[in-house]
RNA sequence: GGGAGCAUAGCUCAGUUGGUUUAGAGCAUCUGCCUUACAAGCAGAGGGUCGGGGGUUCGACUCCCUCUACUCCCACCA
């Protein structure tokens, strides 16, 4: 097979992948083999590809390649996600350009342009992950609207509401007016902003018949204006709420505010008196401690509203802008009236001061730019107590492992002090909510049932007293959708069918999966309710690592984003650089949980390691075989070496898996096929004259070329691949993907220390050519002491040397690798002064370790309570450094 | 406000139950090389008082306390 000169990426992959498609290599059935399983966290599905995404599915990649050459029945399921607020929010928009609003449609109209929408851009990212080499099985491919998910979903539900974990509640939520639908307390992102914080004159009623009448007690503050009208002053960050003021609130026992008691105050521009009320809430110290209590539109007010007995006055219209309740600035949005009312009351004389705040604002999760709105309304809720009672065990008992572990505390806080789930949502795009309104008389309790189908919905409608006789069409579906995590927490389970067939084969083969490679951003979202549904419905855990990737940033710690333009397009990185460049690139700078500072350099990197594998090949490949040479002294040495090596790195590489070490993994295999192999092992059996090479060396170097092959390709599927095809006749239908990953083995670490020392001492003598500036090319002649001499003609091979018998004379180079002394004859070359020099330095520095040791060895605690091991280490090292010192000053001697 | 994490070379990070002198790696930097696989390369070199302070110990990058800086998560202070 010929290669070209440059490895050229974007041809081979396209070839390969091909071919491991065409012969249905990732594809998985049950069978007698373990199984070794990873859900993929299915992206949404108009999604497009990301860094994070490359990230996320290099490490899945690796993680299951490595596993299907281990000998496990490896299936990765891929599939994507509907993304109902995400989703439906494009479809609006795209709409919105065609001049179409999506309150002038039918919810049936809607749909049809929705799924339009997502054949037309789903799955879009599917095709981009197998530029990524993503060995997902694609005849599973899954989308969580699709049937069997949807029928999961329904089932669940239902389930869980005759289980009376699913209820119907009056709750104050978060709403997203551009969205228009709640969001769970989860979806909301709070953010710090530099805010006003209004003070309003709110003046007291009923002075004439109730008048002010200060207590003189220690710390009062009144507040009167030139007239002699009195007034309380409020702070507040949204005076567009004053319209749905009901009260004003203050601490009993706030002495600044002991005047206002049992009065009443006027509400600014709106005129509305309410009462002053008191509440242990309020905090004394912040503002002027008197509160603005809106109800309708606070949490806290909401709860202070209930204690109280205060009226409700909901101001706002779903999109944002004041209803007619408000009495004033109707129809406007809420944001644009702030801007006014502080105005108009600035004009009126109402208010005391604008200071600027920072404070925190809640913003939807998927409209960034929208601050969600405290809303009542009734929605449907999960009951949580329950889910949290039984996903916590696994975790804390280690049944479930999170790399890394730190992230077990902040899943068990959350579980902790965990609040009903709202899982309702006011869009089309979803799984609608199997629920059926039944006709009730004007301003009574609401009445319905929850079915999987309208005929069941009938059923149980007409075993209600008083509904007995209930026609179908009287039934009136719910119109909210479910929220998307509702779907998503079924994933592990409804990819093998296994709420709509429980106990099926697949189900019981590939669950529970095994690893789970996510980000920490949605540990509540997703993984805690995956392992709360694995637990509820399988009882068991959907699976038993959970490996969370850092957030990909830039190299200035910048998250990426669009608006920052600092995101690059994976999909030229991968023209450009190739994807095993890419995949090497993201995982060398990826330790679990760390985020990741990407940096082009990095991909550069993984690129430079394609081309010096295909270099190495090329040099392999050029080599011809002569059966009668006989095998040179250094490549026999070089291939026991290296053959040792191999096997404790190996050993190195499943430790770190193990740990879910990827890059330190990655790192290891990286730098024994640079710097071991290509730098030290093919230069020691490059032969010399010719192409013509022994036949032992030559097996024994396809062999190493193979394993290194076999190990690198869970991280570089493609060069591998590509490279393991071309290293022997390989026939149709074989694949690297599925050879035997390499197994550690015994290792001899006595000739790999020795090896060690030859290394060193080539790089010593490599250096003092350097630095006499004598050529590579001419030999020089070295006499060595305390020697291994087994390593002796790898030395003489690499550093150009003769080994010459007895002593040097006066000219002589000398150093020390441990104990080995090692002296370059070099009559006539060098300058003794500076030779001297060097040496008296060693010698010094030599005997200033030799006081540290005997210091610790003299030091009677020290013999006494350190162990033996450490002891007989410091013993060696003063004997070492005894024989080091002996031969430099041997060196001194013959030098002067 | 509560909690968690991190602080090691110019940059990004390892350092795995405390025990090798001179604390490692990758990248970057510097020097010398177009040596017939590879200049996207080769051969070398320099670079750190392990954030500050205190403590435990024969011995601390490692364990404890404290301070400082940064990051993240959680929380209803208008």
């Amino acid at each position: 097979m010929e290669l070209d000169i440059k490895y050229n990426p974007a041809s081979v992959e396209d070839k390969w992948y091909a071919y491991w498609l065409e012969h249905k290599f990732f594809h998985s059935e049950p069978d007698n083999r373990p199984s070794y399983t990873i859900v993929i966290p299915p992206p949404n599905v108009t999604g497009i590809l990301h860094m994070g995404h490359v990230l996320n599915n290099t490490i899945q990649d690796v993680l299951v390649r490595h596993a299907r050459m281990n000998g496990f029945n490896a299936c990765w399921v891929p599939g994507t996600d509907h993304a109902s607020i995400a989703t439906e929010a494009k479809v609006v928009n795209k709409l919105a350009g065609m001049g179409i609003k999506k309150r002038d449609l039918t919810r049936e109209e809607f749909l049809k342009y929705a799924w339009e929408w997502k054949e037309e851009h789903g799955g879009i990212i599917l095709e981009q992950l197998k530029k990524l080499g993503s060995s997902c099985d694609w005849d599973r491919t899954a989308f969580t609207m699709d049937e069997p998910r949807s029928e999961s979903v329904m089932k669940v539900f239902v389930d869980l509401y005759e289980k009376g974990l699913i209820y119907r509640g009056l709750r104050m939520v978060n709403w997203d007016p551009k969205a228009q639908t709640v969001l769970s307390t989860e979806e909301v992102i709070y953010r710090d902003e530099k805010s006003k914080l209004y003070h309003l004159r709110y003046y007291v009623a009923d002075a004439d018949v109730n008048p002010v009448v200060p207590t003189a007690e220690e710390g009062e503050v009144l507040h009167k204006d030139e007239n002699g009208r009195y007034y309380a002053v409020v702070a507040t960050t949204r005076p567009e709420t004053i319209m749905g003021d009901t009260a004003m609130c203050i601490n009993p026992k706030d002495p600044k505010n002991q005047w206002l008691k049992g009065h009443k105050v006027i509400v600014p521009l709106v005129g509305r008196v309410i009462p002053v009320i008191e509440d242990r809430y309020v905090d004394v110290e912040f503002g002027t401690g008197c509160l603005k209590v809106t109800p309708a539109h606070d949490v806290n007010d909401y709860a202070l509203g209930k204690t109280h007995n205060l009226e409700t006055i909901d101001i706002f219209n779903p999109d944002g802008t004041l209803s007619e309740a408000a009495g004033l600035y109707v129809g406007q949005d809420r944001m644009d009236v702030r801007k006014q009312i502080a105005k108009d009351l600035e004009a009126a004389g109402l208010m005391e001061k604008v200071e600027d705040y920072d404070n925190k604002v809640g913003y939807s999760e998927r409209n960034r730019d929208t601050a969600v709105e405290p809303r009542l309304c009734k929605q449907w809720f999960l009951k949580m107590k329950h889910f949290a009672d039984i996903a916590l065990p696994p975790v804390l008992d280690g049944k479930i492992t999170f790399h890394p572990s730190k992230y077990v505390t902040t899943y068990r806080n959350w579980l902790e002090n965990i609040q009903d789930w709202c899982i309702s949502r006011q869009l089309w795009w979803g799984h609608r909510i199997p629920a059926y309104f039944l006709p009730v008389e004007e301003g009574a309790e609401e009445q319905f049932v929850v079915a999987l189908s309208l005929e069941d919905a009938l059923a149980k409608a007409r075993a209600i007293k008083g509904y007995e006789n209930i026609t179908a069409d009287q039934l009136v579906r719910d119109e909210d959708a479910l929220d998307t995590w509702f779907s998503s927490w079924l994933w592990p389970i409804s990819l093998f069918d296994g709420i709509n067939n429980p106990g099926n084969d697949e189900i019981k083969y590939y669950y529970p999966t095994n690893d789970l490679v996510t980000g920490p951003d949605i540990i509540f979202f997703w993984v805690a309710r995956m392992i709360m549904a694995g637990e509820e419905y399988l009882k068991d855990v959907p699976f038993s690592n959970v490996y969370f990737t850092g957030i990909v940033r830039d190299k200035l710690g910048r998250k990426m984003s669009k608006q920052l333009g600092n995101s690059p397009d994976p999909l030229n990185l991968i023209a450009t650089y190739g994807a095993d460049a890419v995949r090497l690139g993201m995982l060398l700078c990826s330790s679990a949980g760390n985020d990741v500072l990407y940096d082009d350099s990095q991909v550069e990197q993984g690129r430079n390691f394609c081309g010096k594998m295909w270099n190495a090949f090329r040099l392999v490949q050029g080599w011809t075989v002569d059966q009668n040479a006989a095998q040179p002294q250094a490549s026999r040495l070089a291939v026991e070496w290296f053959d040792n090596l191999l096997s404790q790195t190996v050993e190195t590489v499943e430790d770190h898996f193990s740990k879910f070490r990827i890059s330190d993994a990655l790192m290891t295999i990286y730098k024994l096929f640079w710097d071991e192999f290509c730098a030290w092992y093919l230069e020691a059996i490059k032969p010399v004259g010719g192409l013509n090479m022994d036949p032992a060396t030559y097996s024994a170097t396809l062999g190493f070329f193979d394993k290194l092959l076999k190990l690198i390709h869970p991280f570089m599927p493609f060069i591998t691949e590509e490279l393991w095809q071309a290293l022997a006749q390989r026939k149709e239908g074989e694949t690297i993907m599925l050879q035997d990953y390499p197994k550690a083995a015994s290792y001899d670490k006595e000739l790999i220390a020795n090896f060690e020392i030859a290394k060193e001492t080539i790089a010593n003598i490599r250096n003092v050519r350097q630095s006499k500036n004598l050529s590579p090319r001419e030999s020089l002649g070295i006499v060595v002491e305390n020697f291994p001499a087994s390593v002796l003609p790898v030395v003489a091979r690499l550093a150009n040397i003769e080994v010459l018998e007895g002593e040097t004379s006066g000219s002589a180079v000398s150093f020390m690798v441990g104990t080995s002394k090692i002296s370059i004859e070099l009559a006539g070359k060098i300058n003794v002064e500076e030779e001297l020099k060097k040496l008296e330095a060693d010698l010094a520095y030599q005997h200033k370790f030799l006081a540290s040791v005997r210091g610790k060895l003299s030091n009677e605690r020290f013999v006494a309570n350190a162990p033996e091991a450490v002891i007989a280490g410091e013993r060696k090292k003063e004997s070492d450094c005894l024989e080091r010192i002996a031969a430099i000053e041997a060196s001194l001697k013959a030098l002067k």
